[in-house]
DNA sequence: CTTGACATCGAACGCATGTTCGTGTATAAA
DNA sequence: TTTATACACGAACATGCGTTCGATGTCAAG
């Protein structure tokens, strides 16, 4: 049912080469509008679209309501360079490295990584294909949990499968989210549901009972899950 | 009946360096606003206004009517700071070498540079100390001439004098201009001054007498003179 | 065919930021 | 003392420029 982007596309590349000559040139970043002309984009948003990506990608670094606030990442931008002229190394900065920060346990809150800390620890990691996951998401925000125990079953979740997550307080119809119930010291993985004044939570497996939350308060919303991933051994 | 500038003061400097660490950190520059915060300048035209002369020194270079449009002239930067820490050194940056492009004769047009254009023939230069000059020039406007004959010698000016001056096409009462007459093709240097609709031209000698111009558009306007500056032979 | 996410557009909105101006003070030269 | 200029302030003003939003087109999965 949907369509998955593209990935890196030319007009990625030629924004980001223009930025980059631009920079070098006159010692500072050039405006949208600048790279409307240069790229032949017509709307100020497509630009603005495109750059949110870069960002997510880790291109670059944005600064909210900042004038030419672009930074341009040096590692990541060379790195896609030398992909461009060398199309045998390929796929490398198709991959999203997203670390495991920790387990998750019904009986615990979800060890939600600090806002941005560069928590870099090679061992505990794993590598998602970038199409794999949702556009435009900032990998700043992503992060892996290791399940502990059979307790989440009904989100059809098993010991030892890891779940990738993106940082979030709140969430819209549908989504899974990884919620706290205070009432009950217990963290579950749900379908989300507004229903009027109340919410509520759906097991991934349909045949069980929801829950239905009177008081929204009641819940913590720890994060989004984006994708569960299973490893089963392989004998041979 | 002046007083003269003091030269480049701690705000420059404080200025300067703020914005080559934000430069540094943030990969552009920072607006005139928060240099305002950081340097506890109250008022933007302040901001504004050392940051013209630092554009005359040739400490950066602004970009009219851009958010965030300096550059940091790295050569200018850091000889100042070698200067800076080194005291020794001093007086270097104090000093403005000025293009000297060509002559100037009663007969033929004043040859004005191009507006920008690299013409650095050290050759034929002369240094002038900054703070012989008026503030807030920028030097790429200015450039020298030597004079060639005796004919300027109603404007107190010798043959083989050097003049500085500034480009120009208009010039405000009291300031020495170099014109041309274009009813008699003469080059001749002159103080101006507006007398209704129309103009008059004052040697310095005040003995002489006045040229009265009926139609301004019969004068262009070559540029302003800033200095005279004649070399005496010396034995010895 | 319908659905929903990607991709694009254009226009409007509003804050960010450079520019201008009127005013005032201090200082050095005349 | 007077004068011309450097230096300084703050308030408007004008525009640069990022952000948001509704509309439309396209394509792949259901």
């Amino acid at each position: 049912m949907v369509k998955r982007s593209q990935g890196i596309g030319p007009r990625h590349t030629k924004i980001l080469v223009y930025m980059e000559r631009y920079q070098k040139k006159y010692g500072y970043p050039p405006a949208i509008r600048e790279i409307c002309e240069e790229t032949e984009i017509s709307s100020t948003s497509v630009v603005n679209y495109y750059l949110e990506q870069l960002e997510g990608w880790g291109y670059i670094k944005r600064e909210k309501n900042i004038s030419r606030g672009i930074t341009i990442i040096k590692d990541a931008f060379n790195k896609l360079m030398d992909e461009s002229i060398n199309p045998l190394v390929e796929k490398v900065e198709t991959l999203v490295r997203i670390p495991v920060v920790g387990r998750i346990v019904a009986g615990l809150p979800v060890p939600v990584p600090a806002s941005d800390l560069a928590y870099f620890d090679p061992e505990s990691a794993i590598d998602i294909a970038r199409s794999m996951l949702p556009q435009r998401e900032k990998m700043d925000d992503l992060f892996a949990l290791e399940v502990q125990g059979e307790s989440m079953i009904d989100a059809m979740v098993n010991d030892g499968d890891v779940i990738i997550m993106k940082k979030a307080t709140e969430a819209r119809n549908g989504e899974m989210v990884a919620v706290w119930l205070l009432d009950k010291d217990e963290t579950t993985l749900k379908y989300f549901y507004h229903e009027g004044s109340k919410v509520r939570l759906q097991p991934a497996n349909k045949t069980m009972q929801p829950i239905i939350i009177d008081d929204p308060k009641t819940i913590q919303i720890q994060g989004k899950v984006l994708m569960v991933v299973r490893r089963l051994p392989v004998v041979g």
